[in-house]
DNA sequence: TGTAAGCACTCACTAGAGTGGAGTGCCAGA
DNA sequence: TCTGGCACTCCACTCTAGTGAGTGCTTACA
């Protein structure tokens, strides 16, 4: 009979949530198997298993058991096992310790930072593919809001007779930029002139905070460029609510399911930011790291599962990583990639973010 | 006997590359058919097109001299027939004439740009969702390159302690930024003094055509916070060579092929901006709207076909429409969506583009 | 000479029967 | 409590017609 504390390799097997060590231990195989093979499990397969030291007639009486307590199912009576939700639910949450990727991994990752160069966006667009390579999964990376950056500059271009450019950049190095209408020829120095009323109304200020009348300056035409352009950071202000999402690797989806439909259906969902950022703070907000099936309750994606690490610096949250891949995805491998890239990602911004 | 210019719907069929007018009628009910079943199409389903009034079996003495051609094949001895590329190549060049989209498409295309507002790119990345809405194919929107666009306005913006933003806005309206690190602690006005020099430097030149030594200021730190500044610049224009690519609706490839391989490496390939990039730039150097099955040379989309659009504004390019399906697409519905979304964002281009 | 009608043939597809094997549940015994 | 044995289940596979949509060929006709 094995002793309570036997361990191998990371994992340690306790009794919990109504599993004894050894149902524990024929779980975490069925799973280990499942996961790699994506066949059903039978009694057979599992005897040889780390923890596992009976008869096969014994493990098929604990996987009933297993099935009645609703960890395993099985396709059809004469066949093996497969786990369910709760199955990988209990594997994820006491069968894999926190484990670090291969070395292999580890240098990808670290080659990949060292590399890094370039602008924030194309950063998180290129760490979203470099997260699909290392877990065969679709990536989602979310940049960092711009909720509390303040605008640190704004200017008005002149770029042609009747149009010119609104350019903020915010205290978190963000930029934007809203095009205007000019209904009269205005000259540059009116351009100026109103530059500077809009720099002294909006400095310092949120994005959300700007608004109201600003300071009549005395002339007309800048004036009327003045409330254009406030009406411009407005606009930018609304549509800057959500964050930048970049998905990358969706082609994996391809290959870890079968069914077409399913396929189609996932990557119809991975279209839609607005449905993928809101799905990724809701698994945050319920506390989770992993969504398995029906727990994230989006039902195209009941056959996925989903993993997700926020990206903090010095502590604030500064965007989020989410891995998407089929119920049967290889955890252990897409939590600690998620968790390495994660924090690497969140150095990087540290540095790139001011103070 | 048909007389040679009898015409139906909008189609002309005359007698051009070997097929005599009821060849063409043949060929054109087959690919037609094949387009909405994609099932191999016997003569049988034939004899009822326009254009063919004659016996099944005549039109089997037909299709047997179209497969002798090229262009039609057979998957097994006693199955219907397919179109070849060849086959749909004919249909495109001489069975297509030009035709609008239905007025159900027409007035979704005119409220798509009556209520598209914000910046340039989000409406390039919403037009491709339209249009994959509208022919139910993935759609690619490549936007102009700032080529021939100079500089029109730089500035520096200090972030932090050792950190500040290059900020460049382009005579087309295209913002860009890019990051420099300053070693020691630079106040607001040596900024402002380098950002005095470094407009003086840049200002109306193409970004690719800075560089070089910049006057020296006299003041020891802005000469260095210059430097660093003309270094991003030249990796701006570095990095800028590659237009921005749009790509939607790839979940519509899944759809598309039954087999889950092809889709996979149909996604891997929209995944790659700059194949896809290339890709469509080839297209449209050959002179071809259509680039059916292997005429565009990447193996892995040989089952694929493509329809590009360039976009002109007054007369110059500026940006691509590419769609991308089956070989078995819908052409006529393809071509008419991409001619007028193609046109529509145009215009809007001209609009938002000055001079 | 072009078209139509008839006919034999091909071959994917389907359904049904048979078989092997992987798997199960149950039970008696250590 | 575990094990070995046993009967049972049912999927996956193969094999065998049978069916039908489709063909090519040959002959007859205007």
């Amino acid at each position: 009979m094995p002793s309570v504390d036997e361990r191998w390799g990371e994992k340690s097997l306790e009794v919990v949530d109504d599993l004894d060590t050894r149902k524990a231990a024929i779980l975490n195989a069925v799973v280990t198997e499942y996961i790699g093979s994506a066949q059903p499990v039978g009694s057979q397969h599992v005897v040889d298993a780390p923890g596992v030291n009976v008869s096969s007639a014994t493990v098929r009486s604990d996987m009933a058991a297993l099935e009645r307590d609703g960890y395993l199912a099985q396709p059809h009576t004469s066949a093996g096992r497969i786990p369910t939700d709760k199955g990988y639910r209990f594997f994820v949450d006491h069968l894999t310790g926190p484990s670090d990727l291969d070395s292999g991994g580890r240098q990808q990752v670290r080659q990949f930072f060292d590399a890094a160069h370039g602008e924030i966006e194309s950063m998180l667009e290129r760490t979203s593919g470099l997260l699909a390579d290392l877990t065969d999964c679709a990536a989602m990376v979310v940049g960092p809001s711009h909720e509390s950056a303040v605008v640190r500059s704004v200017q008005l271009v002149g770029l042609g007779q009747h149009l010119a450019l609104v350019v903020v950049v915010l205290s978190d190095g963000a930029v934007q930029k809203h095009s205007i209408e000019l209904s009269d020829d205005i000259d540059d120095t009116v351009l100026a002139d109103a530059s500077t009323h809009l720099a002294a109304h909006a400095l310092g200020k949120a994005l959300t905070h700007i608004g109201g009348p600003v300071n009549p300056s005395g002339d007309k035409q800048v004036d009327a460029v003045l409330s254009a352009a406030v009406a411009a950071l407005v606009t930018m202000a609304a549509g800057d609510g959500s964050e930048q999402l970049f998905v990358g690797g969706s082609s994996r989806m391809a290959a870890a399911f079968d069914a077409v439909d399913t396929v189609r259906s996932v990557l119809t969902i991975l279209e839609q930011q607005l449905v993928v950022v809101s799905l990724l703070r809701d698994i945050i907000d319920t506390g989770l790291t992993v969504a398995i099936g029906a727990e994230h309750g989006v039902e195209p994606l009941a056959s996925c599962a989903i993993v997700v690490m926020p990206i903090s610096v010095d502590g604030a949250e500064a965007g989020t990583i989410g891995l998407i891949g089929p119920t049967r995805m290889n955890y252990p491998l897409a939590l600690s990639a998620a968790r390495m890239v994660g924090d690497q990602l969140g150095e990087r911004l540290r540095e790139a973010t001011p103070r």
